[in-house]
DNA sequence: ATCACTGCAAATTATTTGCAACGCA
DNA sequence: TGCGTTGCAAATAATTTGCAGTGAT
């Protein structure tokens, strides 16, 4: 899990963001936040806000998805969809990036990550002239358990 | 678009599949399919409904997702989600897999396949155990024309 | 004849929105 | 103080399900 000062480094980020896009500092947003940020578990938003209103019960559900939102426009969550309906958010490590791969069965996520395929996946988008700016990549089947 | 000839062989599959499942074969399942299998556009399943009904109307929209379910279930369909809350199904390629770009302005779609990134991914997934049976990669950004 | 299938309408589920009260800046 | 924000409840929207009637084998 994060450091508390790498997620202390994350909410900086935010609030310099929110000041710039003319957005108010709250509690809730911060508590949310702060829990996304803090755990790099796959979170479904159910699990946020569960998790949120265990630390301060002062949240409701809209705020949490209205938060989500800001941080994905602010670039520092990440948000998955592995088709089971239910959408997850990860914070977004920068440097390097990772994928997944998926268990149909038991539903056990396994990360990932491959400099050479992020090389050839620049190479085919400039090849299409597309600016790329975020990824999925996800491989589903049986993990070694459910074979 | 699909020749026809492919569409039927998919529809003896898919025969062959219901016969061994216990289903059975009707109207609707053999008109939903050929609308799906005959057409890789992404279709939406508004757009699979709607194509359906323009060529017989007694198809209800149940019946669609029902049958969708199946064609995935026999492998014949794959079911993509790029994060607009809408479902898309194209037909499987066996051979080669196609991976996409999307634009996450004007929502344009393009379609990429690259042997070394299969490759590449092949091997991730036997690293982990995991026995791979299909997968997701896509790439979001903006296309020449949005930039 | 049997048992699966169909369409419709109602139910479900994830997410969004309207709005009056509230709270940063 | 003023305008953004909040939580609730109601509204949406995609998908699923119950059920009485229909149809394939």
């Amino acid at each position: 899990m994060p450091s508390q000062s790498s997620v202390d480094a994350k909410i900086e980020q935010l609030l310099t963001y929110m000041r710039s896009a003319g957005l108010k500092r709250t509690r809730q947003r911060e508590l949310v936040a702060r829990v996304v940020l803090g755990d790099n578990q796959h979170a479904k938003v159910e699990e946020i806000y569960a998790a949120a209103r265990r630390i301060d019960p002062r949240v409701g559900y809209s705020t949490v998805y209205r938060t989500l939102r800001i941080l994905k426009d602010a670039g520092l969550v990440v948000e998955l969809q592995f088709g089971d309906g239910l959408t997850r958010y990860e914070p977004e490590l920068g440097e390097h990036h990772h994928d997944h791969l998926i268990c149909t069965s038991c539903r056990k996520i396994v990360e990932f990550e491959s400099e050479e395929i992020e090389a050839r996946q620049a190479e085919i988008a400039r090849e299409h002239g597309f600016r790329v700016d975020s990824h999925k990549h996800e491989l589903y089947g049986l993990c070694p358990d459910c074979q």
